[in-house]
DNA sequence: ATAGAATATGAATAAGCATTCACAATCTGC
DNA sequence: GCAGATTGTGAATGCTTATTCATATTCTAT
Protein backbone atom coordinates (compact mmCIF):
# COMPACT_ATOMS: atom_id res chain seq x y z
CA UNK A 1 0.00 0.00 0.00
CA UNK A 2 2.42 2.51 1.25
CA UNK A 3 5.00 0.54 -0.45
CA UNK A 4 4.36 2.92 -3.24
CA UNK A 5 6.00 5.95 -1.52
CA UNK A 6 9.08 3.61 -1.31
CA UNK A 7 9.76 3.75 -4.88
CA UNK A 8 12.00 5.84 -6.02
CA UNK A 9 11.74 7.78 -9.14
CA UNK A 10 13.30 5.63 -11.64
CA UNK A 11 10.69 2.69 -10.13
CA UNK A 12 7.59 4.87 -11.00
CA UNK A 13 8.87 5.42 -13.95
CA UNK A 14 9.45 1.70 -15.16
CA UNK A 15 6.19 0.98 -13.73
CA UNK A 16 4.50 3.25 -16.03
CA UNK A 17 6.20 2.25 -18.88
CA UNK A 18 5.08 -1.38 -18.00
CA UNK A 19 1.40 -0.05 -17.82
CA UNK A 20 1.67 1.46 -20.77
CA UNK A 21 2.57 -1.44 -22.53
CA UNK A 22 0.37 -3.87 -21.03
CA UNK A 23 -2.56 -1.45 -22.04
CA UNK A 24 -1.10 -1.53 -25.65
CA UNK A 25 -1.25 -4.79 -25.85
CA UNK A 26 -4.51 -5.43 -24.46
CA UNK A 27 -6.12 -3.29 -27.17
CA UNK A 28 -4.41 -5.10 -29.94
CA UNK A 29 -4.95 -8.37 -28.59
CA UNK A 30 -8.47 -7.99 -27.93
CA UNK A 31 -8.67 -6.18 -31.18
CA UNK A 32 -6.94 -8.65 -33.58
CA UNK A 33 -6.39 -12.00 -31.01
CA UNK A 34 -2.72 -13.19 -29.42
CA UNK A 35 -1.50 -14.64 -32.96
CA UNK A 36 -1.94 -11.95 -34.65
CA UNK A 37 -1.00 -8.87 -32.81
CA UNK A 38 2.68 -8.71 -33.31
CA UNK A 39 5.35 -7.68 -30.53
CA UNK A 40 6.46 -4.80 -33.34
CA UNK A 41 3.44 -3.78 -33.64
CA UNK A 42 2.42 -3.37 -29.57
CA UNK A 43 5.81 -1.66 -28.89
CA UNK A 44 4.73 0.93 -31.65
CA UNK A 45 1.28 1.21 -29.98
CA UNK A 46 3.14 2.03 -26.80
CA UNK A 47 5.61 3.96 -28.69
CA UNK A 48 8.82 1.93 -27.32
CA UNK A 49 11.08 -0.04 -29.08
CA UNK A 50 10.90 -3.87 -29.58
CA UNK A 51 13.77 -4.38 -27.68
CA UNK A 52 12.84 -2.46 -24.63
CA UNK A 53 9.84 -5.05 -25.09
CA UNK A 54 11.67 -7.85 -24.02
CA UNK A 55 13.34 -5.53 -21.13
CA UNK A 56 10.28 -5.82 -19.71
CA UNK A 57 8.69 -9.84 -20.57
CA UNK A 58 11.06 -12.73 -21.09
CA UNK A 59 8.59 -12.95 -24.31
CA UNK A 60 5.55 -12.74 -26.48
CA UNK A 61 4.11 -15.65 -23.84
CA UNK A 62 5.01 -13.60 -21.02
CA UNK A 63 3.49 -10.51 -21.58
CA UNK A 64 0.08 -12.09 -22.52
CA UNK A 65 0.02 -13.69 -19.08
CA UNK A 66 1.12 -10.82 -17.05
CA UNK A 67 -1.81 -8.83 -18.57
CA UNK A 68 -4.02 -11.90 -17.90
CA UNK A 69 -3.60 -12.91 -14.48
CA UNK A 70 -2.80 -9.12 -13.46
CA UNK A 71 -6.37 -8.20 -14.79
CA UNK A 72 -8.15 -11.30 -13.91
CA UNK A 73 -7.04 -10.75 -10.38
CA UNK A 74 -8.26 -7.50 -9.90
CA UNK A 75 -11.74 -8.82 -10.93
CA UNK A 76 -11.67 -11.56 -8.66
CA UNK A 77 -11.10 -9.20 -5.86
CA UNK A 78 -13.71 -6.36 -6.89
CA UNK A 79 -16.30 -9.92 -7.52
CA UNK A 80 -15.16 -11.20 -4.28
CA UNK A 81 -15.45 -8.14 -2.13
CA UNK A 82 -18.60 -7.50 -3.74
CA UNK A 83 -20.24 -10.75 -1.98
CA UNK A 84 -18.66 -9.60 1.23
CA UNK A 85 -20.16 -6.78 2.06
CA UNK A 86 -23.54 -7.54 2.69
CA UNK A 87 -25.04 -9.66 4.75
CA UNK A 88 -28.62 -10.43 3.41
CA UNK A 89 -28.54 -12.93 0.99
CA UNK A 90 -30.39 -11.29 -1.81
CA UNK A 91 -28.24 -8.33 -1.41
CA UNK A 92 -25.32 -9.68 -1.92
CA UNK A 93 -26.57 -11.23 -4.84
CA UNK A 94 -28.01 -8.10 -6.13
CA UNK A 95 -24.18 -6.69 -5.65
CA UNK A 96 -22.71 -9.65 -7.04
CA UNK A 97 -24.65 -9.43 -10.43
CA UNK A 98 -24.20 -5.01 -10.59
CA UNK A 99 -20.66 -5.44 -9.85
CA UNK A 100 -19.70 -7.89 -12.42
CA UNK A 101 -21.70 -5.41 -14.72
CA UNK A 102 -20.19 -2.10 -14.07
CA UNK A 103 -16.12 -4.34 -13.76
CA UNK A 104 -16.88 -5.71 -17.26
CA UNK A 105 -18.37 -2.39 -18.67
CA UNK A 106 -15.33 -0.94 -17.57
CA UNK A 107 -13.00 -3.12 -19.46
CA UNK A 108 -14.44 -4.03 -22.43
CA UNK A 109 -11.09 -4.50 -24.65
CA UNK A 110 -9.96 -6.63 -21.69
CA UNK A 111 -13.15 -8.93 -21.17
CA UNK A 112 -12.61 -10.12 -24.72
CA UNK A 113 -9.39 -11.58 -23.94
CA UNK A 114 -11.09 -12.75 -20.68
CA UNK A 115 -14.20 -14.30 -22.57
CA UNK A 116 -11.77 -16.48 -24.95
CA UNK A 117 -9.75 -17.66 -22.33
CA UNK A 118 -12.46 -18.71 -19.74
CA UNK A 119 -14.85 -19.57 -21.98
CA UNK A 120 -14.14 -21.48 -25.22
CA UNK A 121 -10.95 -23.54 -25.01
CA UNK A 122 -8.45 -21.65 -24.20
CA UNK A 123 -5.66 -23.30 -26.65
CA UNK A 124 -4.26 -19.79 -27.30
CA UNK A 125 -1.38 -20.16 -24.39
CA UNK A 126 0.68 -22.71 -23.28
CA UNK A 127 -1.00 -24.92 -19.95
CA UNK A 128 -0.33 -22.63 -17.11
CA UNK A 129 -3.08 -19.72 -17.21
CA UNK A 130 -5.56 -22.31 -18.55
CA UNK A 131 -5.91 -23.90 -15.02
CA UNK A 132 -4.68 -21.19 -12.83
CA UNK A 133 -7.62 -19.32 -14.21
CA UNK A 134 -10.17 -21.98 -14.06
CA UNK A 135 -8.79 -22.20 -10.13
CA UNK A 136 -9.50 -18.53 -9.59
CA UNK A 137 -12.85 -18.36 -10.95
CA UNK A 138 -13.67 -22.04 -9.19
CA UNK A 139 -13.13 -20.42 -6.10
CA UNK A 140 -15.23 -17.25 -6.90
CA UNK A 141 -18.00 -19.28 -7.75
CA UNK A 142 -17.26 -21.17 -3.89
CA UNK A 143 -17.87 -17.71 -2.12
CA UNK A 144 -21.04 -17.33 -4.18
CA UNK A 145 -22.68 -21.39 -3.54
CA UNK A 146 -22.03 -20.23 -0.10
CA UNK A 147 -24.10 -17.46 -0.30
CA UNK A 148 -26.51 -19.31 -1.98
CA UNK A 149 -26.48 -22.04 1.30
CA UNK A 150 -26.72 -19.80 3.77
CA UNK A 151 -29.71 -18.13 2.26
CA UNK A 152 -31.15 -21.98 2.12
CA UNK A 153 -29.96 -22.87 6.03
CA UNK A 154 -31.93 -19.65 6.74
CA UNK A 155 -34.74 -20.40 5.12
CA UNK A 156 -34.69 -17.86 2.67
CA UNK A 157 -33.82 -20.02 -0.49
CA UNK A 158 -35.81 -23.15 -1.44
CA UNK A 159 -33.47 -25.83 -2.58
CA UNK A 160 -34.39 -26.24 -5.92
CA UNK A 161 -31.02 -27.03 -6.98
CA UNK A 162 -27.02 -27.72 -4.97
CA UNK A 163 -25.92 -24.20 -4.10
CA UNK A 164 -22.74 -24.88 -6.47
CA UNK A 165 -24.81 -25.43 -9.60
CA UNK A 166 -27.07 -22.32 -8.75
CA UNK A 167 -23.77 -20.25 -8.54
CA UNK A 168 -22.28 -21.59 -11.64
CA UNK A 169 -25.72 -20.98 -13.20
CA UNK A 170 -25.99 -17.28 -12.22
CA UNK A 171 -22.95 -16.35 -13.14
CA UNK A 172 -23.12 -17.90 -16.43
CA UNK A 173 -26.48 -16.21 -16.78
CA UNK A 174 -24.56 -12.98 -16.26
CA UNK A 175 -21.64 -13.73 -18.97
CA UNK A 176 -24.34 -14.33 -21.35
CA UNK A 177 -25.91 -11.22 -20.90
CA UNK A 178 -22.76 -9.71 -20.47
CA UNK A 179 -21.45 -11.25 -24.06
CA UNK A 180 -24.94 -10.14 -25.89
CA UNK A 181 -24.25 -6.54 -24.58
CA UNK A 182 -20.73 -7.25 -26.04
CA UNK A 183 -21.94 -8.24 -29.44
CA UNK A 184 -24.20 -4.81 -29.52
CA UNK A 185 -27.32 -6.77 -29.40
CA UNK A 186 -28.74 -6.25 -26.05
CA UNK A 187 -28.11 -3.70 -23.28
CA UNK A 188 -26.58 -5.17 -19.99
CA UNK A 189 -30.01 -4.66 -17.32
CA UNK A 190 -29.74 -1.89 -15.27
CA UNK A 191 -31.75 -3.97 -12.83
CA UNK A 192 -29.67 -6.83 -11.35
CA UNK A 193 -33.61 -8.13 -10.78
CA UNK A 194 -34.11 -8.80 -14.31
CA UNK A 195 -31.46 -11.47 -14.66
CA UNK A 196 -31.87 -12.34 -10.69
CA UNK A 197 -36.16 -12.97 -11.48
CA UNK A 198 -35.25 -15.75 -13.27
CA UNK A 199 -33.79 -17.49 -10.25
CA UNK A 200 -36.53 -15.56 -7.66
CA UNK A 201 -39.59 -16.76 -9.10
CA UNK A 202 -40.61 -19.71 -10.80
CA UNK A 203 -41.39 -20.27 -14.17
CA UNK A 204 -44.03 -23.16 -13.16
CA UNK A 205 -46.46 -22.49 -9.78
CA UNK A 206 -49.25 -20.18 -11.06
CA UNK A 207 -51.22 -20.75 -7.81
CA UNK A 208 -49.62 -17.71 -6.57
CA UNK A 209 -49.94 -14.27 -7.77
CA UNK A 210 -46.67 -11.79 -8.05
CA UNK A 211 -46.86 -8.61 -6.68
CA UNK A 212 -44.15 -6.53 -8.09
CA UNK A 213 -43.80 -7.94 -11.36
CA UNK A 214 -45.06 -9.59 -14.99
CA UNK A 215 -43.86 -5.60 -15.05
CA UNK A 216 -43.15 -4.23 -18.66
CA UNK A 217 -42.56 -6.84 -20.86
CA UNK B 1 -31.09 -38.77 -49.62
CA UNK B 2 -31.18 -41.37 -52.79
CA UNK B 3 -29.22 -38.63 -54.41
CA UNK B 4 -26.20 -40.75 -52.61
CA UNK B 5 -26.79 -43.35 -54.73
CA UNK B 6 -26.01 -41.17 -57.99
CA UNK B 7 -22.57 -40.23 -56.57
CA UNK B 8 -19.72 -42.15 -58.60
CA UNK B 9 -17.54 -44.74 -57.35
CA UNK B 10 -15.01 -41.62 -57.63
CA UNK B 11 -16.84 -38.94 -56.09
CA UNK B 12 -17.98 -41.41 -52.91
CA UNK B 13 -14.21 -41.43 -52.60
CA UNK B 14 -13.40 -37.96 -52.90
CA UNK B 15 -16.11 -37.28 -50.00
CA UNK B 16 -14.72 -40.05 -47.69
CA UNK B 17 -10.96 -38.39 -48.52
CA UNK B 18 -12.78 -35.07 -47.97
CA UNK B 19 -14.31 -36.46 -44.65
CA UNK B 20 -10.74 -38.13 -42.99
CA UNK B 21 -9.16 -34.56 -43.80
CA UNK B 22 -11.99 -32.92 -41.82
CA UNK B 23 -11.47 -35.57 -38.81
CA UNK B 24 -7.71 -35.28 -39.05
CA UNK B 25 -8.30 -30.84 -38.76
CA UNK B 26 -10.64 -31.01 -36.01
CA UNK B 27 -8.79 -32.94 -33.76
CA UNK B 28 -5.65 -30.94 -34.54
CA UNK B 29 -7.56 -27.74 -34.09
CA UNK B 30 -9.18 -28.93 -31.20
CA UNK B 31 -5.84 -29.80 -28.97
CA UNK B 32 -3.63 -27.38 -30.22
CA UNK B 33 -6.05 -23.96 -31.84
CA UNK B 34 -6.40 -22.81 -35.42
CA UNK B 35 -2.38 -21.36 -35.29
CA UNK B 36 -0.93 -24.09 -33.75
CA UNK B 37 -2.11 -27.05 -36.24
CA UNK B 38 -0.14 -26.75 -39.41
CA UNK B 39 -1.20 -27.50 -42.79
CA UNK B 40 1.99 -30.21 -42.83
CA UNK B 41 0.30 -31.82 -39.32
CA UNK B 42 -3.07 -31.92 -40.48
CA UNK B 43 -1.84 -33.49 -43.87
CA UNK B 44 0.16 -36.02 -41.82
CA UNK B 45 -2.62 -37.26 -39.92
CA UNK B 46 -5.14 -37.62 -42.50
CA UNK B 47 -2.05 -39.36 -44.41
CA UNK B 48 -2.33 -37.24 -47.20
CA UNK B 49 0.28 -34.84 -48.66
CA UNK B 50 -0.12 -31.56 -48.01
CA UNK B 51 -0.88 -30.35 -52.20
CA UNK B 52 -3.75 -32.72 -51.56
CA UNK B 53 -5.52 -30.62 -48.94
CA UNK B 54 -5.35 -27.87 -51.51
CA UNK B 55 -7.31 -29.65 -54.11
CA UNK B 56 -10.23 -29.97 -51.30
CA UNK B 57 -9.54 -26.71 -49.84
CA UNK B 58 -8.66 -23.30 -50.92
CA UNK B 59 -6.34 -22.25 -47.98
CA UNK B 60 -5.96 -23.35 -44.20
CA UNK B 61 -8.78 -20.49 -43.43
CA UNK B 62 -10.85 -22.55 -46.00
CA UNK B 63 -10.71 -25.93 -44.64
CA UNK B 64 -11.32 -23.93 -40.93
CA UNK B 65 -14.66 -22.62 -42.19
CA UNK B 66 -15.83 -25.60 -43.97
CA UNK B 67 -15.20 -27.45 -40.81
CA UNK B 68 -17.14 -24.89 -38.18
CA UNK B 69 -20.11 -24.54 -40.59
CA UNK B 70 -20.86 -27.85 -41.55
CA UNK B 71 -21.06 -29.36 -38.06
CA UNK B 72 -22.75 -26.10 -36.57
CA UNK B 73 -25.34 -26.68 -39.42
CA UNK B 74 -25.67 -30.22 -38.09
CA UNK B 75 -26.20 -29.01 -34.89
CA UNK B 76 -28.49 -26.39 -35.26
CA UNK B 77 -30.86 -28.77 -37.41
CA UNK B 78 -30.78 -31.27 -33.88
CA UNK B 79 -31.60 -28.40 -31.92
CA UNK B 80 -34.26 -27.21 -34.00
CA UNK B 81 -35.75 -30.57 -34.56
CA UNK B 82 -35.47 -31.19 -31.29
CA UNK B 83 -37.76 -28.24 -30.12
CA UNK B 84 -40.21 -28.89 -32.92
CA UNK B 85 -40.76 -32.12 -31.66
CA UNK B 86 -43.82 -31.61 -29.06
CA UNK B 87 -46.49 -29.53 -28.51
CA UNK B 88 -45.98 -29.73 -24.62
CA UNK B 89 -43.96 -26.43 -23.51
CA UNK B 90 -42.29 -27.97 -20.92
CA UNK B 91 -41.53 -31.31 -22.73
CA UNK B 92 -39.78 -29.21 -25.39
CA UNK B 93 -38.08 -27.99 -23.09
CA UNK B 94 -36.63 -31.02 -21.51
CA UNK B 95 -36.18 -32.34 -24.94
CA UNK B 96 -33.81 -29.34 -25.46
CA UNK B 97 -31.47 -29.64 -22.73
CA UNK B 98 -31.44 -33.31 -23.47
CA UNK B 99 -30.38 -33.52 -26.68
CA UNK B 100 -27.92 -30.52 -26.51
CA UNK B 101 -26.60 -32.91 -23.86
CA UNK B 102 -26.53 -35.99 -26.40
CA UNK B 103 -24.94 -34.25 -29.53
CA UNK B 104 -22.29 -32.18 -27.39
CA UNK B 105 -21.08 -35.48 -26.11
CA UNK B 106 -21.15 -36.91 -28.99
CA UNK B 107 -18.48 -33.92 -30.91
CA UNK B 108 -16.07 -33.43 -27.95
CA UNK B 109 -13.50 -32.32 -29.82
CA UNK B 110 -15.44 -30.04 -32.49
CA UNK B 111 -17.29 -28.39 -29.20
CA UNK B 112 -14.30 -27.30 -27.69
CA UNK B 113 -13.79 -25.24 -31.15
CA UNK B 114 -17.39 -24.57 -31.29
CA UNK B 115 -17.15 -22.75 -27.58
CA UNK B 116 -13.53 -20.75 -28.86
CA UNK B 117 -15.58 -19.78 -31.89
CA UNK B 118 -19.10 -18.68 -30.54
CA UNK B 119 -18.17 -17.78 -26.83
CA UNK B 120 -15.16 -15.60 -26.22
CA UNK B 121 -14.30 -13.08 -29.16
CA UNK B 122 -13.67 -15.24 -32.24
CA UNK B 123 -10.90 -13.77 -33.73
CA UNK B 124 -9.06 -16.92 -34.91
CA UNK B 125 -10.66 -16.09 -38.34
CA UNK B 126 -11.68 -13.46 -40.42
CA UNK B 127 -15.19 -11.63 -40.06
CA UNK B 128 -17.40 -14.18 -42.45
CA UNK B 129 -17.72 -16.94 -39.92
CA UNK B 130 -18.10 -15.00 -36.48
CA UNK B 131 -21.87 -13.31 -37.90
CA UNK B 132 -22.61 -16.47 -39.51
CA UNK B 133 -22.67 -18.56 -36.68
CA UNK B 134 -24.52 -15.82 -34.41
CA UNK B 135 -27.15 -15.68 -36.78
CA UNK B 136 -27.51 -18.75 -36.54
CA UNK B 137 -27.60 -19.42 -32.73
CA UNK B 138 -29.66 -16.36 -32.48
CA UNK B 139 -32.54 -17.86 -35.00
CA UNK B 140 -32.33 -21.14 -32.51
CA UNK B 141 -33.01 -19.17 -29.52
CA UNK B 142 -35.38 -17.73 -31.44
CA UNK B 143 -37.24 -20.49 -31.27
CA UNK B 144 -36.65 -21.52 -28.23
CA UNK B 145 -37.98 -18.08 -27.08
CA UNK B 146 -41.23 -18.72 -28.99
CA UNK B 147 -41.53 -21.72 -26.56
CA UNK B 148 -41.78 -19.73 -23.73
CA UNK B 149 -43.96 -17.47 -25.17
CA UNK B 150 -46.29 -19.89 -26.28
CA UNK B 151 -46.05 -21.62 -22.42
CA UNK B 152 -46.39 -17.75 -21.08
CA UNK B 153 -49.73 -17.18 -23.09
CA UNK B 154 -51.14 -20.61 -22.68
CA UNK B 155 -50.87 -19.79 -19.17
CA UNK B 156 -48.36 -22.60 -18.01
CA UNK B 157 -45.69 -20.12 -17.28
CA UNK B 158 -45.35 -17.33 -15.77
CA UNK B 159 -44.00 -13.71 -16.98
CA UNK B 160 -41.17 -13.88 -15.03
CA UNK B 161 -38.59 -12.62 -17.72
CA UNK B 162 -39.02 -12.15 -21.32
CA UNK B 163 -39.01 -14.92 -23.76
CA UNK B 164 -36.34 -13.66 -25.03
CA UNK B 165 -34.09 -13.64 -22.00
CA UNK B 166 -35.16 -17.26 -21.02
CA UNK B 167 -34.10 -18.09 -24.14
CA UNK B 168 -30.67 -17.09 -23.78
CA UNK B 169 -30.46 -17.82 -20.05
CA UNK B 170 -31.20 -21.73 -20.60
CA UNK B 171 -28.93 -22.27 -23.35
CA UNK B 172 -25.88 -20.08 -21.36
CA UNK B 173 -27.03 -22.67 -18.63
CA UNK B 174 -26.96 -25.75 -20.62
CA UNK B 175 -23.40 -24.25 -22.06
CA UNK B 176 -22.14 -23.93 -18.54
CA UNK B 177 -23.12 -27.07 -17.43
CA UNK B 178 -21.71 -28.63 -20.48
CA UNK B 179 -18.09 -26.47 -20.20
CA UNK B 180 -18.29 -27.80 -16.32
CA UNK B 181 -18.48 -31.53 -17.80
CA UNK B 182 -15.71 -30.72 -20.70
CA UNK B 183 -13.07 -29.58 -18.11
CA UNK B 184 -14.21 -33.04 -16.00
CA UNK B 185 -15.53 -31.19 -13.10
CA UNK B 186 -19.16 -32.65 -12.90
CA UNK B 187 -20.82 -34.65 -14.94
CA UNK B 188 -23.66 -32.95 -17.16
CA UNK B 189 -27.10 -33.95 -15.11
CA UNK B 190 -28.44 -37.37 -16.27
CA UNK B 191 -32.14 -35.57 -15.85
CA UNK B 192 -32.46 -32.14 -17.84
CA UNK B 193 -34.51 -31.47 -14.67
CA UNK B 194 -31.18 -30.69 -12.76
CA UNK B 195 -30.96 -28.16 -15.18
CA UNK B 196 -34.84 -26.87 -15.70
CA UNK B 197 -35.43 -26.98 -12.03
CA UNK B 198 -33.80 -23.18 -11.51
CA UNK B 199 -36.00 -22.33 -14.25
CA UNK B 200 -39.55 -23.88 -12.97
CA UNK B 201 -39.14 -23.08 -9.21
CA UNK B 202 -38.45 -20.25 -7.57
CA UNK B 203 -36.06 -20.03 -5.28
CA UNK B 204 -37.71 -17.47 -2.86
CA UNK B 205 -40.12 -18.91 -0.97
CA UNK B 206 -43.72 -18.30 -2.65
CA UNK B 207 -44.58 -16.84 0.83
CA UNK B 208 -42.11 -14.26 0.99
CA UNK B 209 -42.87 -12.40 -2.21
CA UNK B 210 -39.94 -9.76 -3.08
CA UNK B 211 -40.92 -6.43 -3.62
CA UNK B 212 -38.38 -4.83 -6.67
CA UNK B 213 -36.70 -2.02 -4.42
CA UNK B 214 -37.61 -2.43 -0.99
CA UNK B 215 -36.21 -5.44 0.03
CA UNK B 216 -34.53 -6.23 3.91
CA UNK B 217 -33.49 -8.59 6.57
C1' DA C 1 31.42 18.28 -16.86
C1' DT C 2 32.60 13.44 -17.32
C1' DA C 3 33.23 8.57 -16.71
C1' DG C 4 30.82 4.70 -16.33
C1' DA C 5 26.53 2.35 -15.50
C1' DA C 6 21.97 1.63 -16.90
C1' DT C 7 18.63 1.65 -20.36
C1' DA C 8 16.59 2.10 -25.04
C1' DT C 9 16.92 1.13 -29.88
C1' DG C 10 15.75 -1.31 -34.25
C1' DA C 11 18.25 -3.69 -38.00
C1' DA C 12 19.60 -8.32 -38.51
C1' DT C 13 18.78 -13.26 -37.57
C1' DA C 14 16.51 -17.39 -37.72
C1' DA C 15 12.61 -20.42 -37.56
C1' DG C 16 8.08 -21.67 -38.83
C1' DC C 17 4.57 -22.29 -41.96
C1' DA C 18 1.05 -21.43 -45.78
C1' DT C 19 0.98 -22.09 -50.40
C1' DT C 20 2.57 -23.56 -55.09
C1' DC C 21 3.88 -26.43 -58.92
C1' DA C 22 6.58 -29.60 -61.73
C1' DC C 23 6.44 -34.23 -61.65
C1' DA C 24 4.76 -39.06 -60.39
C1' DA C 25 1.18 -42.22 -59.81
C1' DT C 26 -3.26 -43.76 -60.96
C1' DC C 27 -7.32 -44.17 -63.44
C1' DT C 28 -10.44 -44.25 -67.75
C1' DG C 29 -12.27 -45.77 -71.98
C1' DC C 30 -10.86 -48.22 -75.83
C1' DG D 1 -2.47 -52.98 -72.35
C1' DC D 2 -2.15 -48.13 -73.74
C1' DA D 3 -2.64 -42.96 -74.52
C1' DG D 4 -4.50 -39.22 -72.35
C1' DA D 5 -6.67 -37.32 -68.55
C1' DT D 6 -7.21 -36.91 -63.80
C1' DT D 7 -5.43 -36.87 -59.28
C1' DG D 8 -1.76 -37.21 -55.63
C1' DT D 9 2.87 -35.72 -54.10
C1' DG D 10 6.22 -33.12 -51.23
C1' DA D 11 10.40 -30.33 -51.94
C1' DA D 12 11.02 -25.55 -52.84
C1' DT D 13 9.44 -20.67 -52.28
C1' DG D 14 8.55 -16.64 -49.95
C1' DC D 15 6.61 -14.20 -46.31
C1' DT D 16 5.71 -13.25 -41.55
C1' DT D 17 7.34 -12.51 -37.06
C1' DA D 18 9.57 -13.67 -32.44
C1' DT D 19 13.85 -12.79 -30.53
C1' DT D 20 18.64 -11.00 -30.11
C1' DC D 21 22.46 -7.89 -29.60
C1' DA D 22 25.79 -4.41 -30.98
C1' DT D 23 25.24 0.31 -30.68
C1' DA D 24 23.25 4.81 -29.26
C1' DT D 25 21.16 7.33 -25.75
C1' DT D 26 20.19 8.78 -21.13
C1' DC D 27 21.07 8.83 -16.35
C1' DT D 28 23.96 9.12 -11.90
C1' DA D 29 27.49 10.35 -8.96
C1' DT D 30 31.47 12.70 -8.43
Amino acid sequence: MQEIKKLSRREREKCRQRREMLTAAVQLFSEKGYHNASMQEIAAKAEFAVGTLYKFFKNKEDLYKALITEQADRFHEALTAALGEETDEIAQLRNYVQVKGRVFMDNVAFIRLYFAETRGAGFSIKAGLDSELRERHCQLLHVLAAVFAKGMSRGRFQRIAEPQHLAVALDSLCNAFLSNWLEGRDAYPESPDIILNIFFHGLLEPSFPLHCESERL
